[in-house]
Parts: structure tokens; sequence; C-alpha cells
DNA sequence: CTGCGAATGTTATAATGTTACAAATTTTGC
DNA sequence: GCAAAATTTGTAACATTATAACATTCGCAG
């Protein structure tokens, strides 16, 4: 329905947490799997900002709310994020991030800003189809697409001429 | 020139390793960057294969020769390289492998076969159009692109029949 | 030769991710 | 409800990837 907001404008960004975790638990209920109360604060605490997280970085989060976590108790919960769709792993980031796009069928492309840190996810048809015409003329099966952009998102451009 | 051999089908490897060492010497030339034994040794070690080689495969083969290696010893050398181009790094293997363009601008996308491993670099225009475009569209800056796709090469599909 | 910067050696450690098995919890069949 | 089965979680150890810090050596200009 509403476009979501761009993460490096302002914008309220409980709402945008709840949404992703209401649809979150849609998703989950639809597929019959479980959004256990781990899985969910893990799915939470990714959510809580636009820049990607590592899992260590959620495991301090947990350990610090007293939750008894160990690395494995993180990457499992991400796992199963990720099975379902919901959260995304960059690569080069070594680092997870929310599917703003959970539940509909895409390829992920993301913005990722080297000075904010904030990641934005898009899908682009043109480009996904380039890449799978690309794969395609090499006799290539396409079935997952890393595809990460570094660079300067449009605020931290305008403050580059502090330098 | 002539077009670069296609990783999985068989071919000339030793030609296409010293094409590429040849390469590299030219452009260090060009560049006044001293390419040492070491960093030479290690550029061909990583061409040795057109899978792409985890910085600690690469230092088992150093040690292995006698060669008086350790961690930075190897990553400073894929550093330098990749600096010069010269390789290229695959995030979703924490790999590296040889540039097949080196000395050329370009946006390296890479076809990765999950089943045999080999890698295969392309350069598509229309695939970095996109790309650039949808960015653009978001008013970001675009200043490097990670673009890796796994699936099945045309080899490994064939040989699917078989499970 | 001598001094300087680049490159390398060396040791230790940080950051990221996995394995294996035990305990607890939830679901299922009855 | 209740026991068996399956799923999830806890726990400890370990594996892999990458970097920091500092000493040493090498290549070269003066
Ligand atoms: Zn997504
Ligand atoms: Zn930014
Ligand atoms: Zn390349
Ligand atoms: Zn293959």
């Amino acid at each position: 329905m509403s476009a979501r907001a761009l993460p490096y404008r302002p914008h309220n960004h409980d709402a945008c947490v709840n949404q992703a975790l209401a649809e979150a638990k849609a998703i989950c209920q639809q597929q019959n799997a479980r959004l256990t109360p781990t899985r969910e604060r893990v799915l939470e605490l990714v959510w809580q900002s636009h820049k990607p997280l590592g899992a260590y970085d959620v495991l301090a989060k947990l350990t610090s709310e007293g939750h008894n976590a160990a690395p494995p108790t993180v990457y499992r919960a991400l796992d199963f994020l990720q099975q379902y769709g919901l959260v995304h792993r960059i690569a080069s980031l070594n680092a997870f991030t929310g599917c703003t796009h959970a539940g509909k069928h895409h390829t992920g492309m993301f913005l990722i800003c080297r000075a904010c840190g904030n990641a934005l996810e898009l899908t682009d048809t043109s480009v996904s189809t380039a890449i799978y015409n690309a794969a395609g003329a090499e006799a290539f099966c396409t079935e997952t697409v890393t595809l990460e952009v570094t660079g300067l998102c449009p605020s931290c451009q305008t403050e580059q001429h502090h330098e």
C-alpha cells in the first residue's frame, strides 16, 4: 500500500518496525512457522535501525537484556529469519538487515552508504532481468543473486563539502 | 583480442595463467608498483584454478612450498593485488579470484557454480547501466558494485539427472 | 656506505561463524 | 491427559577469516 519510508529520511521508525513485525507474524502463521520470542526479538533488533547489524551486535544486545544467549542462539534465529525471507544477509558487511519486501518474491538490491551506514533495499525489474539475461547468455542457471552497491546516499553527498 | 576461455570448458590453463601474469607485470610496471616475488606467487596461486581460493588456502600452498608465510603475508599480497585490479574478492565466498579484465575499467559480475565451484567473471553493460540507473533513481552515488550470482553452470546442469 | 621508505617477518589477537551434544519445550498420536 | 516424537534452545568448545602491532629486512637514492 504505502511506500516504505527511505532509511536516510527521517520517518516514524517505530511504525516501520511495527509494520515489519506484523508482516512477519502473518507470514509465519501462513507458513506454519514458529516465530518464537527469541526469533521475534532478534528480528526486532535487526529492524532497530536501517544500518545492517552484525550477528555479534545482536548477541551483545540480547546479552545486555539479560537473555542467556550464545552465538548459536543468534545464528539460528537469523537462519530462520532468512529462510522465511524476513531478513537478508549483506555479504560485503557480514551483517544482517530486515527485508523490506517480505512475502513478495524479489531480488534484493542494496544501496549501502559508506558514510552513514544505512542500507536501502530496492527491487528493480530491469536490473534483475538484465542479470538473469546476462547469466542466461552464458547458459548459466541463476539461483541466487547477491547485489550490493556501496557509495554515498543523498544525505551524505551534501555533507561532503565539509571536508 | 581472443576471448578468454570459459572456466568450465577445458582449455589450456597454463596459457591462461601466463597471460594473466604477463598482463599483471605490464600493469604494475606502468603504474610503478612493485610486483614482488611473494605478490606474484600469490597471484599465480589464485590463478591456479577458476575456483575462488580462500586466503588460508593460499597460505597453505605457500607454506607447503617452504615459504615462511603467515596470514598477514597473504592478506597484504591480496590487498596489493586488489588495489591494482588484479584479483577480486568474492564476498559471498570469502575468497579471491583472478580478474579476467585486468587493466580495463569494469564492473565484475560473477557467475559462481554451486556444484563445481568455478567462477566466471562477466562484464555486461546493460547490467551495469541498469544498476547505475536504479541507484541514481534514488539519488544514490554508486562507488562499488558487488554482484555475485550463484547457480549451476552449463556443465553441472547436465549432470543433475544423476540424482 | 648510509639513511629512508617500502616490504616482509613474527606474534598475538579480534571478529565471524560452526559443530556437537544435552536439556527443555512444543506438538502429535492415542 | 499422557507418552513418544519432533522442534527448539542451552552450552561448551572449536573452526575460519581477518587484523593489529612491532621488529626486521630489503631496495634504492644520495
Ligand atoms: Zn528483501
Ligand atoms: Zn548516508
Ligand atoms: Zn575483474
Ligand atoms: Zn559447474
